[in-house]
DNA sequence: GTGAAAGCGCTAACAG
DNA sequence: CTGTTAGCGCTTTCAC
């Protein structure tokens, strides 16, 4: 330690730290000595002694999602604010990498995690019985009581499939999203909702997974168009299977709204040309992620506090009336 | 320590490092207190008595390009399948920010780190100091040598401009990439060298800085159509500022290889919608990933080899003539 | 093969 | 305000 240029060794530590009163010209002293050594404090003994890391872990299933990525920035900016490094783990959607990158995490000892689980019923229990803090954003965990972020998927579900009905379509179809997340479940469930409330029942074959995929939505897309009942319309469980919807459609010649009604959760990312442009549920994905980071940060402050929920409002995005 | 169970400590380390041999019957107590107790070896104590942490850094430019994401994904595989976690980190092209994630992999003390920098001057100094390894990716780094893996970008720019060129477009722009990266400077000098070896002059505002990104890519479109002398077509140095070029046209009514020639460097993620293919330069991203990671590993095991760069090749997607 | 002991670089508790 | 002391949990000589 850069104590031999000085004075003490604690001391050292006071001043880089700074968190407990040392005078100034020791102060100075230390300083000088630290610059000209090009001292660096050594994270890794610090958060040995102090048995955590100034670390956050962020799991996301599918860093190739644009809203995911969003999602990611608003955390990433939230934790730098509160001096938090943010480690990025792609779960991929599989459960065994997610498994693997919680051992990571516990063996880093972080401070808490950020994660939007590959299932509902994903396994946090080493990480809670360790007392690393979670919280689970845009998918819920059942079976434990975390601080959770999510959207009002059921709702905005409910919305969407309610404006196709009144742009004038009579037979909705949903292309579903992955079942064992709580989005996948809530998405559904708001789209049964509306056509129960609408007094129209649910053709077999009019509720399709699509698997959260580009390639899982074009699938689905084609299977739809070629049943024997074919939709007038469809409301897509996410942006990454609305792109493959829009790509099935484009190959069988039919234009979207014009000859069949869409409307996708998610905003779209760039790269839809405006001749493609549909409705949207459009979600607070930025903010979603600065609001996970903040309940995280909070509860790592206070490990003892009430668990909070927070669940913020879809927003409706109609596609500009053409013209 | 998990002794008082069973027999001693360094035992216990043994087995569960599993480098040394240890009895039969010892071994099996051990693993079984193990397992019992739901023991977990301290990945920082561990790090700090060896001196490195089994984590490689990746730094990014921008999580939310495809083609990142993909390098990121053939990184992260090569370091799972050798026992590494990778932490991603997302430098926003923000040169502060990058320093600041520099910072953090030092202290963490990670066992090396894979970067595409912002800029070829990015100051690496701190890491190579302390001796952490470190491969650039993508995007070379001037001043200092490093093992490296790029894009032969130079040769992938000329072979794009003279493409168009075949295609008999004969006012051929460029929109430039960001002037500090060597990938943005290279493909501005593969763009002049074929121009020159075409006896072509390049007019003034010929080449517009499209910032890599989508807004830049739609402001240069418009620039350019907008000039005195507008092109016929253009050379678009990455996908982001080609989606807003497509963007741009389509505002502008015009269509894509028939009103006005179009290329791309990297492929366009997907949302593209099939009416818009056009040709690209591909780049194996995945690949550069792996072989980053490959490097990098290499490299930690043996620090003293010699300095390694790979240079891939690009390869020339002509779009599918229509029909 | 196995145990005992030392120490990685740091912070926290306790004296002075 | 500052120095001394004691460990965080692990790996690694060094004996046995």
């Amino acid at each position: 330690v850069a104590t031999e240029a000085g004075v003490s060794q604690a001391t050292v530590s006071r001043v880089v730290n700074g968190n407990v009163a040392v005078s100034e010209p020791l102060r100075d002293r230390v300083m000088s000595v630290v610059a000209e050594l090009g001292y660096r404090r050594d994270g890794l003994a610090r958060g040995l002694r102090r048995q955590v890391n100034d670390v956050l872990g962020l799991l996301v299933p599918d860093i190739g999602n644009p809203f995911f990525t969003a999602l990611v920035r608003g955390a990433e900016d939230a934790a730098l604010a509160a001096g938090l490094l943010t480690v990025l783990c792609n779960t991929d959607e599989n459960l065994a990498k997610e498994r693997k990158y919680f051992d990571v995490l516990l063996d880093q000892r972080v401070a808490g995690a950020i994660v939007a689980p590959v299932s509902d019923r994903s396994d946090v229990g080493d990480l809670l019985a360790r007392g690393t803090p979670i919280v689970a954003v845009d998918r819920r965990l059942n079976g434990v009581e975390v601080d959770t972020v999510t959207l009002d998927n059921v709702a905005g579900a409910r919305q969407a499939t309610l404006f196709l009905h009144e742009q004038g379509y009579q037979r909705v179809a949903m292309i579903t999203g992955l079942g064992r997340t709580t989005t996948g479940k809530d998405r559904r469930a708001g789209y049964r909702k509306a056509m129960r409330s609408l007094k129209k029942p649910v053709p077999a074959g009019y509720t399709v997974d699509g698997f959260n995929s580009v390639e899982g939505g074009y699938a689905a897309t084609q299977k739809l168009l070629r049943g024997e009942n074919p939709p007038d319309a469809l409301f897509i469980g996410n942006n990454l299977m609305a792109i493959g919807a829009l790509q099935a459609l484009a190959d069988a010649q039919l234009r979207p709204t014009t000859d069949i009604g869409l409307l996708s959760f998610d905003d779209l990312p760039w790269g839809t040309d405006p001749a493609h442009v549909i409705p949207t549920v459009g979600q607070p994905a930025y903010r979603m992620g600065r609001v996970a980071a903040e309940l995280l940060i909070a509860r790592i402050a206070d490990p003892a506090a009430p668990v909070k929920k927070v669940v913020l409002e879809p927003e409706l995005h109609p596609a500009p009336t053409d013209g």
